[in-house]
DNA sequence: GACGATACGGAACGTGCGCCCCGCTTCGCT
DNA sequence: AGCGAAGCGGGGCGCACGTTCCGTATCGTC
């Protein structure tokens, strides 16, 4: 467990794995063979299986630091002074990169992989403010749940990653933030 | 193409196939392995393949059938005499299916495929008439297209297939109908 | 009941892909 | 420069699955 420094040529094919996989399952989601992320590394599959033990596991270091930074996002929109609008700009950021990050739905969906369920019970948590903010607020409904929150947006994802009309992602995602305000009645 | 009238043997074991594959497909969606289909058939998979050219010519003609179902249901709903509950009354009862049917986002989505395209197509026309119809009653909002209430629709399934909890799938179901509503400001 | 046509079953093939192995290269230290 | 250790590459294995082939069984007719 001494975790001795990887040598200077390992740690940089390392980083080409990761970006290279990064890049894949971005575009085309966990489906991309292995293989052709290693060669887009510019390495051997051999290598690939030097750093992460398998595939689940690279896939699972892509995921982390998207989740990571879905966290981050989150925690600084929670202090903001308005929660209404910093639920809206969160949600907003997530339909954004949907396109770009064809791998998401799965990266939340795989929440049951060790050290990934870390990251997206602090996802939760952050989500957990985030949205009670807002409902205090009035800005959104009172009835939906964190877990009701990320199956939606798990939904708005995949569709919007799928569809190639942008317009269409737009006002599915409309009609989503609609259906999260209080309703009267 | 004389289409010659199939053996008595022949045609039980079509029959046993499209009924074993509608209920495989139905529960695990696409992916099922055909062997399995065909073991629960208590037929060899040389046989399925004696009555469809392919394994996605059988998810098709299973699909056919479900889509069909739903063409049929939107028809009848269209008639009715409040167009907001007709409209209400078709989302409800795809969501009710929805863990009924695993299958259905597939089916909804395969739309490229001989066959499937006219079933889709009629689906888009029947749905154009409900949507069209809640849309002037003012139970729907006017900016909803009917691909993106598909792809919507095609999401919903999806998330709520996928989650255990049926409460979940309520209230994400809720959430999605209250978005469609026209939006008051 | 016998014969030809039809259909069956399941072993076998091809492909795609995750993953492993091992001879060779490269690194880093002295 | 030289040597041991660390790392590399890619051929290859095993498995899963769609699909095919063909020897055998079953059907339907005369």
């Amino acid at each position: 467990m001494a975790d001795r420094p990887l040598r200077a040529d390992a740690r940089r094919n390392r980083d080409r794995v990761l970006a290279a996989a990064d890049a894949a399952f971005g575009e085309r989601g966990f489906g991309v063979p292995l293989d052709e992320i290693a060669a887009a590394a510019g390495v051997g599959p051999g290598t690939v299986y030097r750093h992460f033990p398998t595939k689940e596991a690279l896939f699972e270091a892509v995921s982390l630091a998207r989740v990571q930074d879905l966290v981050a996002d989150a925690q600084a929109r929670a202090t903001a002074t308005d929660p209404g609008s910093a639920f809206d700009g969160f949600l907003t950021r997530l339909a954004e990169e949907a396109d770009r990050k064809r791998d998401l739905p799965d990266a939340l969906a795989g929440a049951g992989a060790r050290g990934m369920s870390d990251a997206v019970a602090e996802l939760q948590a952050a989500l957990d403010v985030l949205l009670a903010r807002a409902q205090t607020a009035g800005a959104v409904r009172g009835d939906v749940t964190v877990p009701d929150l990320i199956a939606l947006l798990k939904g708005l994802l995949q569709v919007v990653g799928t569809d190639s009309d942008p317009a269409l992602g737009r006002r599915v995602f409309a009609v989503v933030r609609d259906g999260l305000r209080p309703q009267q009645g």
